[in-house]
DNA sequence: CTGAAAGCGCTTACAG
DNA sequence: CTGAAAGCGCTTACAG
C-alpha cells in the first residue's frame, strides 16, 4: 500500500523472495545458501533454492547478517596520510588478506591531528567495526587506542609502535634500520654525516635516530653533525627545509645524509641540487622505506626497505586473530639495505661546501 | 544464560540500556535522541535520556539504524589506483562532503582490470551502499555501471567520462586541457612536438589527444611527431618507455613533449636525462593534472591543473543529489595551465638530438 | 507526551 | 529434512 516506504530498486531481492520462488520457508532458503549449513537441506531443495537465488540475482544483505551475527565484517584502517607513497602497497596487501575473510576495510585519515583521531575512532565505533588497524599511532595516543580496544573492538598497531602500550604491533625494526643506514654509509668511507629526523612523537623516527647515532658512535673518527631541529612532518617540504638548514649553517657540509624516509630524502636531494651540490658526487643521500618512488627518481634512491606488503599482510592477520580471540605478540620485520644511485664512496679529498660559502671564502681571503 | 552468543565488549550499549537507566520505553529514548523528533518528548525526559546516553557512552548502531531506514550510509568509491598522486586530494575533498552528510566512503581499487571491477561492484552491492562514485570507468564499462545504477543504487562518474553512457559525470574538460597544452607550447616557439598518450580505453586520454592535435593542426608549420604507440598504463614506467621509444627512433627529437599525466611526465624527464638530454634546455616537458608531486620535483613540472578538490566535492554532491532522487547533469571543470620549470622557449637553432646519435653521426661523417 | 508493536533482512536454536 | 519463532538494534506509524 505504502509504496514510498518500500525500497525502490528492483534488486532489493530478499531471502523471502528467493524462498517464495523456490517454494520453501525462508529459513530453509537461508540454510541452503550457507555453505556451512547446506548439509541440513536436501539436495533437491538446495538446487531449487540456488537456482531461484541465481535467477533473481539474490545477494545477502551483509549488514543484516552482521546485525544478527553480532559483527559487521568491517575493519577500520586508520592512517595518517594516504598520500604517502609507502601506503598504497601496504593497503593493497592488507586488503587482500581481509577480503579472503570477507572483511572490508574502511580507511580514515588523521593527518596526525588529535581531533581527527578522536573523530575517526568515534565513527568507527558507530560503525561497529570488528577491529582496527592503527597506522597512525603517535606517542600519547596510548589511552585512546587502548580504550577502543577495551570498549569497542580489537586494535592492532601497524608501522608505528607504541612502547608504552600493551597493544600488539606489526612494524619494521627501525632501530636496526638506523644501524644499517649508519654502517652502510660508514662502509662507503663517510666520516661526516647528518640525519634528517622525523617528528619526535612518532616512535619509529626515534628508533631510526637511535639506531643511526648509536652505530655511528661505535665508529672512531665518525662525526654526526647536528641539524638542530627535526621535521614537523615527514614530508618532502620538510626534507627541503632541513637540508637548507644544514647548508645554511656555514659549517662544513656532511658528505652523507640519512633522511628518515624517502619523501624527505627526495626533498633533501632537490634542495642540495638547487644549492649547487650534486647527489651523490658531493653528498650521498640515503632514504628509508623503499617506497615505490625510490626507484623512480633521479638519482634512484638508496634506501632501507621495510617491506610494506609483509607488514600489511601481518597486520591484517593480526587483527583477524585478535577478533577470533587469540592473543598475538609483537612482530618486527627485518629491514634491508637497497643500494641505488644516490649514495657513493666518500671522496678522499676535503669536505664539500655549499658553492656560495666556499666562493665567499675565496673572495674574502 | 548463553554467555557466548552475547557481545563481549562492554560498550555494546544499546538503546534499551539507555532507556532502562532513564526509566522510559526505548522507543521514547530513540525519539529523545533524534534531533528531528526530540520535540515529541518532554523536556524533562529528553534531559534524562540524554544524560543516561552520555554516562553510558551510548552510540547508535549505524547499521541497525540503516537496516530499519533502508539505507546504510555508505558510498562506494571505485578507483583504478590509489597510488596515483592525483587521487589523495580528491579522496579527501570528497570525503569531507560525504561526512557532512554522515556518509562514509568505502574505497575499492580496480587496477583497471575487468574482473576486479566486477568483484568491486559485487561487494558494494552486498554492502548495499547508498551510491557509488566511479572514478574507474573505461570504455566498455557502460553496461556494468548502468546496471548497478539501475538495480542497486545511483552511480556517478568522476574524472573519467563515458560518452556512451547516460550516467552523469564530473570531470575536467580534457579536450580543452589538450588544447591549452598545445597553445602554450606553440607560444613558446616549439615547432616539433610529440605527446605521450595514455591508454585508448580511457576517454580523458582520447580527449587530451584530440584537443592537443587539433589545436596543433590549426597552426601552420607545427609538426606533431608520432611516437607510434600509447602507454599501457598512465604510469611513470610507461612514461620512461615511451620517451625512450621517441629517442630511439633515430628521427630528430621533438623540442617539446606533452605527457598525458604528471607521472608519465616524470618518467619522460628521467628518461631524457638518462639519455643525456636536458629538460627543459633540450626538450620541454608538459604534464597533466597538477598532482602534488608536480611542484615537488626537479625541474618543477609545468602542467595542466584539473582541480581534484573541486572534482571530488562536486562528485560527492552529485551522488548525494542522486540519492535524494534528483537528476544531475554532467559537470566539466575548466583546466588551467600552471607554468613551472620543465618548459622553456624553443631554441632558435637546430633540432636537439640524442647525444649518442649525434656523436655517432660525427664519427661516421 | 509515552508506550506497545511491527518490521528492516537475516541467522539460529528449537520443534516437528 | 523443514518450518515457525525469536531476536540482532534500531525507527516509526499507531494507540492511548
Amino acid at each position: 500500500m505504502d509504496g514510498l516506504s518500500r525500497p525502490v530498486r528492483s534488486s532489493s531481492i530478499t531471502l523471502r523472495d528467493v524462498a517464495g520462488v523456490a517454494g520453501v520457508h525462508y529459513s530453509t532458503a537461508s540454510k541452503a545458501l550457507d555453505p556451512t549449513k547446506e548439509r541440513l537441506v536436501s539436495l533437491a531443495t538446495r538446487a531449487r533454492v540456488r537456482e531461484a537465488a541465481a535467477t533473481l540475482g539474490y545477494r545477502p544483505h551483509l549488514f543484516a547478517r552482521g546485525l544478527r551475527r553480532g559483527k559487521t565484517g568491517m575493519i577500520g584502517l586508520i592512517l595518517p596520510d594516504i598520500g604517502n607513497p609507502y601506503i598504497p602497497p601496504l593497503v593493497r596487501s592488507l586488503r587482500e588478506v581481509l577480503e579472503a575473510d570477507e572483511m572490508t576495510a574502511i580507511i580514515v585519515e588523521t593527518e596526525d591531528d588529535d581531533r581527527r583521531l578522536v573523530r575517526a575512532l568515534d565513527s568507527l565505533a558507530a560503525l561497529r567495526v570488528d577491529g582496527v588497524i592503527a597506522g597512525c599511532a603517535r606517542i600519547g595516543d596510548e589511552d585512546r587506542l587502548e580504550e577502543f580496544d577495551r570498549e569497542v573492538s580489537p586494535v592492532v598497531l601497524a608501522i608505528r609502535r607504541l612502547p608504552g602500550s600493551r597493544l600488539s604491533c606489526v612494524s619494521a625494526d627501525d632501530v636496526a634500520g638506523g644501524e644499517l643506514a649508519a654502517r652502510y654509509l660508514v662502509g662507503l668511507g663517510h666520516l661526516r654525516l647528518a640525519q634528517l629526523e622525523g617528528p619526535a612523537d612518532v616512535q619509529p623516527f626515534l628508533d631510526r635516530s637511535e639506531g643511526f647515532s648509536r652505530a655511528l658512535s661505535a665508529q672512531r673518527r665518525c662525526e654526526l653533525l647536528e641539524v638542530g631541529e627535526r621535521a614537523a612532518h615527514p614530508s618532502y617540504d620538510e626534507g627541503v627545509r632541513l637540508a637548507h638548514a644544514l647548508i645554511g649553517r656555514g659549517e662544513p657540509m656532511p658528505t652523507a645524509i640519512f633522511a628518515h624516509n624517502d619523501t624527505m630524502a627526495l626533498g633533501a636531494i632537490d634542495a642540495l641540487h638547487s644549492s649547487g651540490l650534486r647527489c651523490p658526487q658531493d653528498v650521498s643521500v640515503l632514504g628509508f622505506n623503499d617506497s615505490p618512488l625510490a626507484e623512480r627518481c633521479t638519482p634512484a634512491l638508496t634506501t632501507i626497505r621495510t617491506p610494506s606488503g609483509e607488514i600489511g599482510r601481518r597486520a591484517a592477520a593480526a587483527v583477524l586473530a585478535r577478533i577470533r580471540g587469540e592473543e598475538v605478540g609483537d612482530q618486527l620485520t627485518t629491514p634491508a639495505l637497497v643500494p641505488r644511485r644516490s649514495t657513493a664512496r666518500a671522496l678522499a679529498v676535503g669536505p664539500a661546501r655549499p658553492p656560495s660559502s666556499s666562493r665567499r671564502k675565496v673572495t674574502v681571503r
